[in-house]
DNA sequence: CTGCATCCGCCTCGATACTG
DNA sequence: CAGTATCGAGGCGGATGCAG
């Protein structure tokens, strides 16, 4: 049952406490993305035991991280959902993401990979500072998983679904996905095999790859990864895109 | 030996393989505000057990995070010391911080706390959007612990030991630090009781106050809450101090 | 005395089997 | 489908030993 605290009188102790133990944020990560059935948590983490799951699930219920919540009426079975105080955590999830990626290392074959983990990336790498004067709409289609990016005035929103009226529809397969977004694949190449295609305005697809900066990031400098910014100070060498 | 790796090729799992484990972050907290010994690091992490401790620095090292460092010659022996690797993670924590102390429970009797650890509670409840206009230094001595802040142009940054050229100096004890940080005594009924003195330069003491909102964190309501601010949008309500 | 390594009891984790 | 029950393996926490 989980009793033990850290019994420090500190914020980050207290929130150790809370979700500080195994596969606990990672359950936050996949439900970050919209409500899941149990099911659908197992299938997104390997690995984790189905009891185990269930005994994260109680525990941040009960702490109000989550909520067990009555699918609208075609579903036949509840989802879990974050309340407001787990929703608060995407910052958090965001700047681990863009630190884990400063070391990640290349996919192996066993590595496991959704597309949906994507979407945190890309509020990870997104670069809000040229994204002022763009006002785009994105759609992703990867293997059976479906999500969409909308940029206004600098500000990036993600959901999972299809875009209102995307600019372009990107659509591949999850193989491509990984290799390109891990930096092994060039995404020209990709799209010159073929295994990844695009559909739409061409240009609104060029702002997309400036804006996600998905270049190689093993071989990526540290001056230029964005880092959350507590200051809201523009990177050096920032210019405006567009 | 913790050879344990959710294999999966995302940023924050990966982050969590390196520093997912229990004890890991608090190490990290303890290393932010400086290089420390073993016993040190001890001492400030009540119930880790020394051979865990010695296992998670093992790990750490060979990961990058952080090194062992021979200290200047008065000391007799070495000390840890974050690599820019480990302290890349002041944002995470300070995120972490900030989300903790939404749900954070009254300090009990038993509750451990060190003076230090409210050197990264200053960044967290820091009001940027207050201190633009501030350039300040500030001086804080506890028990035996002694650190600074220093405000210039909406900038926070801190360390531990003395101010160069403080605006004041504060002074009191552990016990009633802690129950002014924790919102269960007031600021003003400590410096009337005489358990806490501040020399120097009143304005300066009353910005202090603003700047680094310790009122009563259990009550305070979740507008006026700083978060992370991924955008460098000014908060919703802010005005200018001075 | 500091900085660990070893040992030991307990709890957690992860896999499988089972139930409503 | 959504969990609960069970069990072996390993991580954790506390005490102790020991080398520099």
């Amino acid at each position: 049952m989980s009793k033990r605290s850290y019994g420090q009188y500190c914020g980050l102790a207290h929130a150790l406490d809370l979700i500080g133990e195994r596969w606990s944020l990672l359950v936050i990560r996949e439900l970050m993305t919209g409500p899941k059935r149990y099911k659908d948590l197992l299938k997104r983490l390997p690995g984790i035991g189905t009891n185990l799951l269930a005994q994260r699930l109680k525990f941040m219920e009960e702490r109000g991280l989550l909520e067990r919540r009555r699918l609208p009426p075609p579903a036949s079975t509840d989802a879990y959902d974050l309340t407001d105080l787990g929703r608060a955590l995407e910052p958090v999830l965001i700047g681990l993401v863009q630190w884990g990626y400063r070391t990640i290392p290349r996919p192996q074959p066993e590595t496991a990979h959704f597309p949906g983990w994507s979407v945190l990336a890309m509020k990870a790498v997104f670069r809000a500072d040229l994204a002022e004067d763009v006002e785009d709409e994105y759609e992703y289609r990867v293997d059976d998983e479906v999500f969409h990016a909308r940029v206004k005035k600098g500000v990036l929103t993600t959901g999972q679904g299809p875009a209102l009226d995307p600019n372009f529809v990107l659509e591949t397969d999850g193989k491509t996905f990984l290799a390109v977004v891990s930096g092994e694949m060039p995404m020209d190449e990709a799209l010159r095999q073929g295994r990844m295609r695009v559909a739409g305005d061409e240009d609104a697809f060029a702002r997309s790859t400036a804006l996600f900066d998905l270049s190689p990031l093993h071989e990526r400098d540290d001056e230029t990864f964005p880092t959350i910014d507590l200051t809201g100070r523009p990177a050096p060498g920032a210019h405006r895109l567009r």
